[in-house]
DNA sequence: CTGAAAGCGCTTACAG
DNA sequence: CTGAAAGCGCTTACAG
């Protein structure tokens, strides 16, 4: 079986009645329908997707995509599968594919971006890891492709949507709970590079600090790869500043291995020694030991939010999705546990 | 700048020589081919694909299917994204994209593949987390769609090609070793499940057995998920089987994490009371104290592989990739650690 | 070296 | 309720 020419034939009826009877078009007779249907399924024919594509002038296909650079590749791991079920949870609803667009790590993320916006392979995007200034979003409002960023931007003018998690709550809260416990040296691990949610975090750190009356000091912010290997790094440069802070907040979830690694070797017990707060709570970081105190999130939920937040805003579905209203903050819930579970003016 | 069209007219030549000049066909005028090439630059034309596909019969996507099970989106996490680098290396060299394709966790893997294979949306498939019986593998071979699977099968009557880890090498591997350290009650932890290489590897551990005159003990076989979990329960099980074993074997890389929280719980210590030899080595299992005996493989180099295989499936390229032969075994490296470090019998 | 034309597989006004 | 026909955007024999 090859096309709907072939399909058709064999039926003796022409190929309009068996489109209309396949895409589920009213007025088609009832006795109609069933046989097309029935020798589509017997034959196996699906519609040639790049036929239905030119003729309609969309794919039914949404596209996320995601760098894979190396620091990508060895982290965010469950990150994007895990979001990716709950996308597919609402697309499917409308009959819409998800694809994920890997870009390659030689590639420019923007020049990957706009092949794949001109070869129109698919009707809306989802991009993630945004950066403070992120060029893909000017390109996308200015091609008019729908999309929605995971992570807020200062590009593109605010002409877009996005969904973020909420650093300013999980670094308050730490900071707050923290306090609480008697600490005033925190230190933070921080990410290198331009992904804007490094801005926010220290930000909101900085002003919780205030809050309690605490001065900023810049030395306590480490900077290091979102990674493991920055976990462990942070953990050396903790380690080496004078005036020792007693509490670290890091604002990723891997980083915690890392950082546990390194504090073992230099005979520090979180939880005992030094309280740390970990960022999303992630099924490796939940073997650690002490267990870390950490925040959670639903990545299917996340992955459902953000499908009706793109949704809404594509023409075709904005009427169902009226109230996928525009930016949304993620909210992260505490999980408390022994990393940082001691009081300071206790032991002090 | 909408298509090919208003391109032709704003240079004022023909949509042929358009196609041809930026298709890099012989037989332009240099001339021409530099004023399309510029003007398409100038209004970011690209050709869209739909049409681009419907015309040439080929999509010029390989698609990489992954099963997004809850098992999947919480373990193999970096694997896929690994791969992913090696593949898109060689792909890009023909111009050919790679899109990801996950199958959402409520439809049937099967279903998934005869709706994508049938809607032609890519030229060839990548397949994983093959089974033992896999009805996958004989629709791809029915449906004449080049593709080629990580991981062997009975399915398909031998008509495709594969590329599968070294179980067999691994297995025999990790039993010659703690043999020769004095071990004979040696457990494996091996999948519950049909997943393929659940049945290989615990052929290899028995007949690696039987090489050194040990008697296979099947309640020395542990059947638990591959997951985290699923290696704290394979340590829960290991502590009540009589007659204890003093060396486990893992066969999934994150199982290392759980077994070494349960062995912690019970206060026995890897690479002292008990030897551990785990699976693929892992950004994660890195981390662990002490270390963990294991087997290193380069994730880019099998997506490189992986692609040269599929390529060489495939009409349009096989000329290039004559010796892609056809299915390969992909070698693991030991990388000895802690973990199994001791003698038994200087301990005995 | 270039242009005019056919046609890939579909969906959808338009007639009837 | 159904059929005939147009046309989505491209590439590619075929003429010239």
């Amino acid at each position: 079986m090859k096309g709907i020419r072939q399909l058709a034939e064999h039926l003796d009826i022409s190929i309009g009645t068996v489109s209309r009877a396949l895409n589920g078009k009213a007025d088609v007779n009832e006795e109609t329908r069933k046989r097309v249907l029935a020798a589509a399924e017997e034959f196996g024919y699906v519609a040639n997707q790049s036929g239905r594509s030119l003729r309609q002038g969309t794919t039914n296909v949404i596209g996320l995509m995601i760098e894979s650079s190396k620091e990508t590749v060895e982290n965010s791991d469950n990150f994007f599968l895990g979001v990716t079920g709950g996308l597919q949870s609402v697309l499917s609803r409308h009959k819409l594919d998800l694809v994920m667009l890997p870009c390659p790590s030689d590639e420019d993320p923007y020049e990957y971006l706009k092949r794949m916006v001109a070869r129109r392979v698919v009707d809306a995007m989802i991009i993630s890891a945004t950066q403070r200034i992120d060029k893909r979003i000017d390109l996308l409002v200015k091609a008019k492709i729908p999309f929605v960023a995971l992570g807020r931007s200062s590009s593109g003018g605010g002409n877009f949507t996005w969904i973020d998690l909420d650093f300013e709550g999980v670094a308050t809260c730490a900071v707050d709970r923290l306090v609480a416990k008697g600490h005033r040296r925190i230190a933070i691990a921080a990410p290198s590079g331009e992904i804007n949610l490094g801005y926010i975090f220290v930000d909101a750190y900085r002003k919780a600090l205030e809050k309690h009356g605490i001065a900023y000091d810049p030395k306590l912010v480490i900077r290091v790869k979102s990674s493991e290997q920055g976990g462990y790094q942070a953990g050396d440069e903790l380690l080496r500043i004078e005036d020792k802070p007693t509490a670290i907040i890091l604002i990723y979830e891997l980083m915690a291995i890392g950082l546990y690694r390194r504090l073992v070797e230099a005979g520090i017990v979180p939880g005992r020694d030094l309280a740390v707060i970990g960022f999303r709570e992630e099924p490796r970081a939940k073997f650690l030991q002490p267990t870390l105190t950490c925040f959670r999130m639903s990545l299917p939920d996340l992955g459902a939010a953000l499908a009706e937040t793109l949704l809404a805003g594509m023409p075709a579905y904005s009427e169902t999705y009226r109230d996928g209203v525009r930016n949304r903050i993620w909210p992260l819930e505490l999980v408390p546990a022994e990393s940082d579970a001691f009081f300071l003016g206790s032991k002090t």
